[in-house]
DNA sequence: GCGACGTGCAACCCTGGAGTTGCATCAATG
DNA sequence: CATTGATGCAACTCCAGGGTTGCACGTCGC
């Protein structure tokens, strides 16, 4: 069991952290939609002000969940999808751990009952 | 597009909520490898209070990634995996639905390019 | 029954972060 | 070159929630 598979330090952290907030979300979705997309045009369609919406892409990219590259006067954000899939691997290896740890805490349960019985 | 994997209501949003804490992450990583305990075993092993476990362990429970149940006076919390893989799975169809939509936004820059060239 | 242990409830503090506004700056366009 | 539109930075407000303490209530052991 190492360490990053245990806290959840690294990527997986922030990650979760920009995940967890719902016009974040929001933020994704529209940038999965249109591919690229501004601050200020995103701003557009939220109900948040712009540098509600700055703040929120710093934090996006600060995940490695978009990137945003300067053209001309205007800063055009798009989707990178990698770390969100490194974080759903993560957490499905998670599941499956959790998984086979109940699986054997059940047999080990089972075991004892029966010899249980046998000796009742 | 379902209104549930655009903006992520339902339980794939308590489970991140519940997810973006790092206390609570250990909780659930203790509770994994113990298989069951109660709040007051789990405080002993971090540096916080019985009552913030308590409060943990409730937000986990609403997200579904946590059950207990009383035996006695105490009561007993175990990891409940099923939560945690819909939400591995649901991010898993995001990511590749983000990949697509790039593939998609790629192949039509190049397109363009092309007729760019074959006109000018 | 009585003390001890564990839980549950309530009130309270305090920091982080989501959101705002205002202004300065830089690029496009006539 | 002046105007317009987009960005970036900074200061400020506000509240959700993570953490604490104190106490009352059940439950087990003697």
């Amino acid at each position: 069991m190492t360490e990053e598979s245990r806290g959840a330090i690294g990527p997986v952290d922030s990650v979760l952290g920009a995940l967890a907030d719902p016009t974040r979300r929001q933020l994704l979705d529209q940038l999965a939609a249109r591919g690229e997309a501004t601050a200020t045009t995103l701003a557009a369609q939220l109900p948040v002000s712009r540098q509600a919406v700055v703040k929120h892409l710093a934090v996006l990219d600060a995940a490695g969940l978009v990137s945003g590259s300067r053209v001309g006067r205007e800063m055009r954000y798009m989707v990178r999808p990698a770390a969100l899939d490194a974080t759903a691997r993560w957490m499905a290896t998670l599941a499956a751990d959790w998984d086979s740890r109940l699986a054997t805490i059940k047999r080990v349960a089972e075991e004892a009952e029966a010899a249980e019985r046998d000796s009742g």
